[in-house]
RNA sequence: GCAGGGGUACCCGAGUGGUCAAAGGGGUUGGGUUUAGGUCCCAAUGCGUAGUGCUUCGCAGGUUCGAAUCCUGUCCCCUGCACCA
C-alpha cells in the first residue's frame, strides 16, 4: 500500500464522470453464464420511457444497483440489466399532438432516459438493452402469441368490452376503475367487438396455489389471491313451478339450502323477461331493468346502498325440500358473476336479510352458532359457519362447516339437481387494442379460409412507419394504411386483410425478463440453457413499485408457466422474491379543515376556500401539486453518489419517504466529511496507536452488520453503519488517543468496500486514493455467499475478543456522560468553580459478587426464591458494617426495582463477559484521565477504587462494577 | 363494507415484553476551530435531580412483578378490492 497522495476536495461531478468511463471501458458489468459461481438475477420494473428519468426510477434502481454491486463483492455472478417498456397511448397521443410518428418521440425519449440512467452510474450491462417497441423484442412477441396459438391459449370470440370514447380504445376490465378510463378517467361505456383473448384461467388455480411458495410482500399475495377469488361452490337448479325451465344459481354456501325462502335474478338475466311478459308484473320489472341499465356500473354500485327488488310473479322449487319459494330480480345480484342468479337465504346472509325485511319474506334460521342449541334471533343474519338445524330432511341437522356442505352437495349430485363447481373471478386476458403503437397480432383475415395465423417464417408483422398522426380522433391508422393492410393468404394466396389490432403492452413486460437473460438471441425469443440459469428459482430480486402488483405481476406469472407448457424453459415461477419501493413524497400545501392538497405556488398562503392558513404535509410527488423534484438538477448540484445515498438513507425500500432539501444538503456533507478523511493519510503515520485494538474490534463488528443488513435488503440499516457509523468510529478513536497507520490503512480498505454500493463512484475515488489497485466493482470478498451467523461470530476468538474491547471504551463512554450530567448539577451545589473529578471505581467485593451473580444467572438460578437465602449465607453478609449494603446491592443486582430487573439481566454480552474477564477499571480510567479531563472540562481527574483511598463527599456507595461513584471538588 | 399496512419526541424515522427517556438523521441552541466560510469538531435538545425519580410512543381499558412492544375496544391516515352469492 502507498497512500498518501496529495488529497484533493471531493468534487463528485469530476470523480463520478471518471470512473463511470473506466467501468464501461473495461466492460466489467458484462456478464455471462457461469456455472461455477452463484448465480443473482437483479431486476427493476423497466420504465415506460415518458421522457426524463423521475424520482420514482431514481429510488427504484439505485436500491436495485446496490444489491446488484454488493452481490457482485461476494462473489456472485450478477445479471442486472435494464430495457424499455416503449409501446403504448402516451408515444401516441404525443405524436398526434406534434405531427409526427411514435417511433421518433419514444426513441428520443429513450435517449434522454437512457443519458439519465447512466449519469446515476447504474451498473447495468447495456448490451442486453432491449426496447419493446422494437421490431426485434416484438417479433418475439408475435412468435409466441404464435406459439399459444398451438396451444389453444388463443380465442377469438365476441365479447362486450369496456370502450373509451377519449383514448378511442378497448379498455381491459383491469384497466376501468370505478367505470372511468385508468388512464384518462373518461366513463367507459360497453361495446360488442370481435377480441383477441388469452385463456389465463387454465392456470387460475396454479397461479393461485403456488403463491403459497414464493416470497412476496403478504398484501401483494392477498391482492392476487382476491383478484383471481377462488370460491367452492355449487351450481343448484330451481325448477321453476308451471315451466320446463330451470333456475340455475351458484351458491358457496350450499348448507344454508334449507334457509331458501326466495330466488333473486339479476334484472339482465334472460329468465326475467321471459317470466314477466304479458303479466301484471311486467310494468314494475321494466322500471327495475330499465333503471339497472340506465346507471353505469359505477353508479349502480354506489347507489345500491338500498336494495331494491320486484316479484316475477311466479315460483321456484327447492330441490332439497321442495317447496316453492317466489322469484325476485334483484337490482344488487351480478349478471356476470356465477350464473346470475342467487338462492336467497336472508337467515344467513346480511344482504338477503335486508332484502327480506324490505319485502316481508319469511327468514328462516337452519345454522345454529352453538352446537347443539337453537340458533338465536339477533335482528341480523349469523353469516359464519354454524351446526345445521330444522333442515327437515333426515342425515343433515348437526352437521357442521364442509361436512354440511359437502352432505348438500353429493346429495344434489345424486339426484341431478346440482352440480360442485369452482368459479374464478378471474376472467381471460382480453388483449387485443385497437390501437397503433403495440406489437401488430400476427393474423391475417382471408374471406376463404377465414382468420389464419402469420406463418413465423414471415415475423415480424411490422408497423409501418409513413403513418401521418394528426389531431383528428380517428381510431387506428392500421385500418387505413393499405400498405399494411393488403396482404396475401398463406393458405389460398388469394387476396387479405391484415388483423390491425395491437397487443396490450401488458403483453410486451410478461415476458422481458426472459429476453434479457439472452437479449441479443435473433433465432428465438431466448435459449432454454440461458433462461433456465439465470432464471433457476426466478429473478432473485425484483423491485418495482406496488401499483403492479395485481396485473403486472400476475400476467408475467402467467407466461411464465405458459412458456414452461411450451417447452420454452424449466421455470415456474418468475419473480421469487420481490420488493415494492415506497412512493416518493413531498412536501405540498394542505388545509387541515377542508381536507385538501393545494399546488405549491399555494405555500403559506391561506386556503381559497375556507381561508385558513394551509399548513404542510406529505404527497406523492406530482405534476399537478408542482411539488416533484427533478433528479437531473440535483445530481447537477451535489452528484449522482450523494442523490443515491439520500434516497437510500432516507427510508427502508418498502417505506413512503419524503423529500428533503436540508436531508439532501446533509446527505452531501457526509460525503464530503467522509472523503475528508482521506487526509489522514498525510498525518498519520505511527506504528502503534492506543486505539488500534478497539477500531479493529469496531470495524470487524460494523462489517459483519453491514453485511447481514444487505443480505436482507435493509439498505438503510447497513448505511447507517457505511456512511455514519464508520466515520463517528474512526473520529473517536483519533480524539481518544489515535491509531497507527496500518490499521487506518485497514479500515479505510475495508470501508471503502463498505461505501461502495451506494456511493461507488467517491467508493473508486477512495480506493484508488488509498493506494489499492484494482477497481472496487472488480473486487469480491474473501468469503462465501453468506453472512456468518451469530454463533460463528461468537466463538470466533477474536470476535469474542472484541466485543470485550467494545465493552470496556462504552463503559468509558457512559462514564463521561454521567460525569457531564453530574457536573451539571454539581456546579448549582458549589460556590466556587469546580476543577477536580474523583472517581471512585467498584470496591472488590461488589465485583466478587456481581461475579458469582452473573454465574448463577447463566445457570438460569431463580434468584426470586433462592436469592434471599443465599444472601444470608453469603460470607460479606456476616461483616455487620456492610451487612445492609450487601443486602441493597444484591437486591439491585438480582431483583431490581419496580421498573428495572436486576442489573445481571441486564449487562449486555460484552459488559458480563468484561466482568468475567477480570477487567482493571481504574486501571482502564486511569489511562484516559486525560482524554477525560477534556472531555467534561476539569482540570484534574483521580481514580482509584472504593475503599482504597478517601470517600470524598461519601460518593462510594454509588459505585457498582462499570459505574463508578462520581465526586466534583 | 372487506383485506393489507400504518399512527413513536419539533420533523423524518428505528425499536415489537425488562439492557428504553427510547438508535440514527434533520432542524434548533450553546461551545470550539478557522483570516473567513462551512463541505469542520464537540455538546445540549420531556421534566426533575450531586446521581438509581416522574411523565411520554394516536385514545380508552386490560394482561403482567414489569408494556412503545401482548390483548380488547375506539378514532384517524394510507393502499388495494368493492353488494362475489
Amino acid at each position: 500500500m502507498s497512500g498518501g497522495d496529495v488529497v484533493s476536495e471531493y468534487k463528485p461531478e469530476d470523480i463520478e464522470i471518471k470512473w463511470q468511463k473506466k467501468w464501461k471501458d473495461a466492460d466489467i458489468f458484462h456478464s455471462e453464464v457461469d456455472e461455477s459461481r452463484p448465480k443473482f438475477y437483479c431486476l427493476e420494473m423497466f420504465p415506460y420511457p415518458s421522457g426524463h428519468m423521475h424520482m420514482g426510477h431514481v429510488r427504484n434502481y439505485s436500491i436495485g444497483d446496490s444489491i446488484a454491486r454488493f452481490r457482485r463483492l461476494n462473489g456472485f455472478n450478477v445479471l442486472y440489466p435494464m430495457g424499455y417498456d416503449s409501446f403504448g397511448m402516451p408515444a401516441e397521443n404525443a405524436a398526434k399532438a406534434v405531427g409526427g410518428h411514435p417511433h421518433n418521440v419514444t426513441w428520443s425519449n429513450i435517449e434522454s432516459i437512457r443519458s439519465d440512467l447512466q449519469r446515476m452510474g447504474f451498473s447495468y450491462d447495456w448490451r442486453r438493452e432491449l426496447a419493446t417497441s422494437d421490431s426485434t423484442y416484438y417479433k418475439w412477441n408475435q412468435w409466441i402469441f404464435l406459439k399459444f396459438h398451438e396451444m389453444g391459449l388463443v380465442e377469438r370470440r365476441i365479447a362486450p368490452v369496456n370502450w373509451c370514447d377519449s383514448c378511442d380504445t378497448v379498455l381491459a376490465n383491469e384497466q376501468v376503475k370505478n367505470n372511468r378510463c385508468w388512464r384518462c378517467a373518461e366513463e367507459v361505456r360497453q361495446k360488442d367487438m370481435a377480441q383477441w383473448f388469452l385463456k389465463m384461467t387454465t392456470y387460475a388455480d396454479e397461479l393461485l396455489d403456488s403463491l403459497e411458495n414464493i416470497e412476496f410482500p403478504e398484501n401483494v399475495k392477498a391482492m392476487q389471491r382476491n383478484w383471481i377469488g377462488r370460491s367452492h361452490g355449487v351450481d343448484i337448479d330451481f325448477p321453476i313451478v308451471d315451466e320446463e325451465e330451470v333456475i340455475r344459481a351458484f351458491t358457496t354456501r350450499p348448507d344454508t339450502i334449507f334457509g331458501v325462502t326466495f330466488v333473486t335474478l339479476a334484472p339482465e338475466h334472460p329468465l326475467c323477461e321471459k317470466l314477466v311478459s304479458g303479466t301484471d308484473f311486467e310494468e314494475e320489472y321494466r322500471e327495475l331493468a330499465d333503471e339497472c341499465a340506465r346507471m353505469s356500473e359505477f353508479d349502480r354500485i354506489n347507489m345500491l346502498r338500498e336494495k331494491k327488488g320486484v316479484f316475477l310473479g311466479r315460483y321456484a322449487t327447492n330441490p332439497m325440500t321442495g317447496e316453492n319459494v317466489p322469484i325476485y330480480a334483484g337490482n344488487f345480484v351480478v349478471a356476470s358473476y356465477g350464473t346470475g342468479a342467487v338462492m336467497a337465504v336472508p337467515g344467513h346472509d346480511q344482504r338477503d336479510f335486508d332484502f327480506a325485511k324490505k319485502y316481508n319474506i319469511p327468514i328462516r334460521q337452519v345454522l345454529s352458532e352453538n352446537e347443539g342449541e337453537e340458533p338465536k334471533v339477533t335482528g341480523r343474519a349469523f353469516e359464519g359457519l354454524g351446526w345445521m338445524v330444522n333442515s327437515g330432511r333426515e342425515g343433515f341437522d348437526g352437521l357442521f362447516g364442509d361436512e354440511a356442505k359437502q352432505a348438500v352437495i353429493q346429495t344434489l349430485e345424486k339426484e341431478n339437481r346440482g352440480k360442485g363447481t369452482v368459479q374464478h373471478r378471474l376472467k381471460d386476458w382480453l388483449l387485443s387494442r385497437q390501437r397503433f403503437w403495440g406489437t401488430p397480432i400476427p393474423f391475417i383475415h382471408c374471406d376463404s379460409c377465414g382468420v389464419v395465423p402469420v406463418p413465423t417464417e414471415d415475423l415480424p408483422v411490422e408497423l409501418p412507419l409513413d403513418v401521418v398522426f394528426t389531431e383528428e380522433p380517428s381510431g387506428n391508422p392500421l385500418e387505413s394504411h393499405e400498405g399494411f393492410l393488403n396482404t396475401t393468404c398463406p393458405n389460398c394466396s388469394n387476396k387479405a386483410k391484415r388483423e390491425t389490432d395491437t397487443m396490450d403492452t401488458f403483453y410486451d413486460s410478461s415476458w422481458y425478463f426472459l429476453r434479457f437473460t439472452d437479449a441479443l438471441n435473433d433465432s428465438n425469443p431466448f435459449n432454454k440453457v440461458e433462461a433456465d440459469y439465470w432464471m433457476s428459482d426466478g429473478v432473485d430480486l425484483y423491485i418495482g413499485g406496488i401499483e403492479h402488483a395485481v396485473m403486472h405481476l400476475l400476467y408475467a406469472r402467467f407466461f411464465t408457466k405458459a412458456l414452461r407448457d411450451a417447452g420454452l424453459n424449466d421455470v415456474s415461477e418468475p419473480f421469487s422474491k420481490l420488493v415494492c419501493q415506497g412512493m416518493v413524497n413531498a412536501p405540498t400545501p394542505y388545509c387541515i379543515d377542508c381536507n385538501v392538497e393545494f399546488h405549491v405556488d399555494f405555500d403559506g398562503k391561506k386556503c381559497p376556500t375556507c381561508g385558513v392558513e394551509l399548513t404542510s404535509r406529505s404527497a406523492k410527488m406530482s405534476k399537478s401539486l408542482g411539488n416533484t423534484v427533478s433528479p437531473e438538477i440535483m445530481i447537477n448540484k451535489f452528484g449522482a453518489d450523494t442523490v443515491r445515498l439520500f434516497i437510500l438513507f432516507g427510508a427502508n425500500p418498502e417505506a413512503g419517504m419524503e423529500w428533503s432539501d436540508s436531508a439532501l444538503e446533509a446527505n452531501h456533507r457526509q460525503l464530503h466529511q467522509i472523503f475528508g478523511c482521506l487526509k489522514l493519510l498525510d498525518s498519520i503515520n505511527d506504528d502503534k496507536g492506543p486505539m488500534d485494538a478497539w477500531l479493529s474490534a469496531k470495524r470487524r463488528i460494523n462489517w459483519s452488520k453491514w453485511r447481514g443488513a444487505m443480505f436482507d435488503v435493509k439498505i438503510r440499516e447497513s448505511v447507517m453503519i457505511s456512511h455514519f457509523d464508520m466515520l463517528s468510529d474512526l473520529q473517536w478513536a483519533i480524539r481518544r488517543g489515535g491509531i497507527s497507520r496500518n490499521t487506518l490503512l485497514t479500515h479505510m480498505k475495508e470501508w471503502g468496500q463498505m461505501i461502495y454500493p451506494v456511493t461507488p463512484h467517491l467508493a473508486e475515488e477512495w480506493n484508488q486514493i488509498i493506494g489499492e489497485n484494482t477497481l472496487l466493482a472488480e473486487s469480491t470478498f474473501p468469503f462465501a455467499d453468506r453472512s456468518p451467523t451469530w454463533e460463528e461470530l461468537t466463538t470466533t476468538p477474536s470476535v469474542g475478543d472484541d466485543i470485550i474491547t467494545l465493552a470496556a471504551e462504552s463503559t468509558l463512554r457512559n462514564l463521561i456522560d454521567n460525569a457531564r450530567n453530574v457536573k451539571g448539577l454539581a456546579e448549582r451545589h458549589t460556590e466556587s468553580t469546580i476543577t477536580k473529578l474523583v472517581i471512585q471505581t467498584s470496591p472488590e467485593w461488589k465485583i466478587k459478587l456481581m461475579r458469582e451473580a452473573i454465574e448463577l444467572h447463566l445457570e438460569n438460578y431463580d434468584f426470586m426464591k433462592e436469592g434471599q437465602a443465599f444472601i444470608q449465607l453469603h460470607s460479606l453478609f456476616q461483616d455487620e458494617k456492610i451487612r445492609g449494603e450487601v443486602m441493597q446491592y444484591w437486591r439491585m443486582l438480582t431483583i431490581g426495582s419496580k421498573k428495572s430487573r436486576g442489573r445481571v439481566f441486564t449487562l449486555t454480552e460484552g459488559e458480563r463477559n468484561l466482568i468475567m474477564s477480570g477487567f482493571n477499571e481504574s486501571k482502564y480510567i486511569l489511562d484516559a484521565v486525560g482524554f477525560i479531563a477534556e472531555a467534561i472540562d476539569v482540570e484534574e481527574v483521580i481514580v482509584y477504587a472504593a475503599g482504597t483511598g478517601d470517600d470524598i463527599a461519601g460518593k462510594a456507595r454509588f459505585a457498582i462494577p462499570l459505574q463508578p461513584g462520581l465526586a466534583f471538588l
